[in-house]
DNA sequence: CGATTCGCCTGAGAGC
DNA sequence: TGCTCTCAGGCGAATC
């Protein structure tokens, strides 16, 4: 799924290919998708041109001409598409929103989501101001080895559901969290306030390390995973999984099984020999 | 106020 | 074979 080091792959691919492109028209056949409503992001984009490619956690942030800004999540299932208008490529991949742009020769932006949990949402200064201040410090940015080490003696939740709660610390999804727990070899389970100094720095550098390295392969394709990026490429991080997805193989440290656990709903895969 | 549960949505896989 | 049932999953909203 798109965690930070995908939605930053896909942003830089659009920042090289749509910056100063005109938004010509929008179609969708899933207005839900869009908030405040279709008609008023229609209003606000069409005609408006592209600006910047930002991006803050998950969230692209694609800001037109004039200040306002369209902010895209593309949560489990989402992916951008840019191609040529009428190109039957993608016709059977869930397309739900298209931008047509303008940019010398015309191109698509195609919001293709099979689950359909993800937006396109039209925010203002405000607005923007909001979403940004809502979120923790980013991995390999503003998030400090003091921060993160306070963050997690504060609190009594799971360490794995925290590092994953977008107000603590953002970005990291659930593929890099059990990533990051098996590098620094401390179970995910555990209170996050029980995690010793020494233990918190190595999930710290875990992280680092893990997040890291999906950004240098340009994110990860797992298997029952829709990650692609703008130009409808997998990733190449999936070889450096160590844990994910992967219950029930040998440990490629130890030769331990790998287990699976439901930890706050969510899949959670550790080597219960590794980890402490 | 914090913690837990629900709902959104679909296809894959399991069960019968 | 083919139908029905269950489940995953980010995160906002509702509820406990």
């Amino acid at each position: 799924m798109p965690e930070l080091p995908e939605v930053e792959t896909i942003r830089k691919d659009l920042e090289g290919a749509i910056v100063g492109a005109i938004i010509t028209d929008i179609w969708t056949d899933t207005p839900k998708m869009l908030s405040p409503s279709f008609k008023s992001v229609k209003a606000e984009s069409v005609g408006k041109k592209i600006v910047a490619v930002k991006r803050r956690a998950k969230v692209l942030m694609i800001d037109l001409e004039g200040g306002k800004c369209l902010l895209i999540h593309l949560k489990l299932s989402g992916r951008i598409l840019l191609r040529k208008p009428l190109t039957k490529e993608d016709i059977y991949t869930h397309i739900k929103i298209i931008l047509k742009l303008k940019d010398g020769s015309p191109l698509e932006f195609r919001f293709c989501d099979l689950r359909k949990f993800g937006y396109v949402k039209l925010a203002n200064d405000e607005e923007l101001k909001k979403v940004r201040e809502g979120l923790g410090p980013e991995p390999l940015d503003d998030l400090t080895l003091e921060y993160f080490q306070k963050t997690l003696a504060k609190s009594g939740k799971p360490v794995k559901t925290l590092l994953m709660d977008q107000e603590k610390f953002s970005g990291i999804g659930n593929i890099y969290a059990n990533e990051a727990f098996f590098a620094a070899k401390v179970l995910p389970m555990r209170p996050a306030k029980s995690l010793s100094a020494e233990e918190s720095e190595k999930l710290f550098n875990g992280v680092s390390k893990v997040i890291k390295e999906g950004l240098d392969n340009r994110g990860t394709t797992a298997k029952d995973d829709f990650y692609l990026d703008a130009f409808g490429r997998a990733g190449n991080n999936e070889s450096n999984l160590k844990v994910y997805q992967k219950n029930g193989t040998d440990c490629l440290v130890c030769k331990g099984k790998i287990q699976r656990v439901n930890l706050g709903g969510r899949g959670t895969f550790f080597c219960p020999n590794c980890q402490h």
